[in-house]
DNA sequence: ACAAATAAGTGAATATCATTTACCATGGAA
DNA sequence: TTCCATGGTAAATGATATTCACTTATTTGT
């Protein structure tokens, strides 16, 4: 044993990289182990050494994904004070995030909700970190009095998650444009301050 | 002819019976065409005669599920007055929705998404049509002076929307139990106020 | 009432893929 | 040198969605 990290070999990153590649343009459902096999330059065989089935390969795209959405998160919120400050702040960046990486947007939204291995997948572990810090913040927030105290985290943390997937929605799946910074303004002032005059 | 209203088969009628009775037990993925029809007391072949395939089926059970639920809002919202009462009304029936049919919220939250012909199927068409209730409600809050008019509307109606699925979610995929009233309480209050203190 | 046409229904054949399996090559480690 | 782990191959297998040629029932026009 050389590292205590296990390094991945060439094959399996081919692999990841080509499943990436396909997906900008085709989807992950009409593409089949042979499409896969092909863009990587490997054989189907070698396919299934590396991974548990085909399935397994878009967890590990959306995996790989993830991984650099929380580093990019937590370098956003490095030097910002104020659980709202931070809230704005992680609506912007998941915003973004949706916006400009559509094929993480397609995944996420689209794509593996509809198995049952994807909520026990090391890239729902993320998805369960990220919700973890938001949920932090919310309570941080209520315990400095910035935010109120009369509703559930739990539920604030849904409102903040399901407005900023549900505004990301119609971009990902008919590619209409959003612009992220007006999108996390809005959405911003209106979970903040709410819908009534 | 008989009818101007083409009156559904019994065939078809058993068949997407079926793939309704057996999703309350099983997922999507994990049923066989040869399962549906078994259950179904028909042949393979016959599903063919009325389906384009496996998924047109599930888009079927989806649009009778959501027939029934628009039938249903449409109902709830007879005799209430005032652009935020409907909205709260909505949100309630919608979480009951969601809450007491488990079939429904799975197949609409987990099961459609991830095909492209979902979003060209009837069942979207109502899911559209749904919008735009919701989205009239907004409109005539804001022309009413009830709700503030410096949120486009269709962002507003992607935070109700998007809340509401999102609380639901957990419920869809891990059966944890969802408070019809206490859930539409609090995402109403949230919705309504924000979450700034 | 009766032929013609249409719809309902059958079940075996087909085709597509995901997955498995048996096998080859190579490069350390003992 | 031998052994074993790792990276890789290619063909076989198996599951299953879909098609097809066919039969049976049911309307419909005359």
């Amino acid at each position: 044993m050389q590292t205590s990290v296990a390094i991945s070999p060439p094959g399996k990153l081919k692999i990841i990289d080509a499943l990436r590649t396909l997906l900008e343009e085709r989807t992950f459902e009409s593409l089949t182990i042979s499409d896969i096999a092909v863009a990587a330059g490997v054989t189907e065989g070698l396919i299934y050494k590396y991974f548990k089935g085909k399935r397994d390969i878009l967890h590990h795209v959306l995996k790989e994904h993830y991984d650099h959405f929380l580093v990019q998160i937590d370098r956003d919120l490095q030097g910002i004070d104020g659980a709202l400050n931070k809230l704005r702040k992680i609506i912007w960046s998941s915003i973004e995030r949706y916006a400009n990486h559509r094929v993480f947007a397609r995944i996420i939204l689209l794509e593996v909700r509809n198995s049952e291995e994807y909520f026990h997948s090391e890239a729902y572990e993320l998805v369960r970190q990220f919700n973890r810090i938001l949920l932090d913040i919310i309570k941080e927030g209520i315990a400095s009095g910035e935010i109120r105290d009369n509703i559930p985290p739990a539920y604030i943390r849904n409102a903040i998650f399901g407005t900023i997937e549900h505004s990301c929605l119609n971009r990902a799946i008919f590619n209409e444009p959003v612009s992220t910074n007006d999108a996390a303004r809005i959405i911003t002032e209106l979970l903040l301050n709410g819908i009534k005059r």
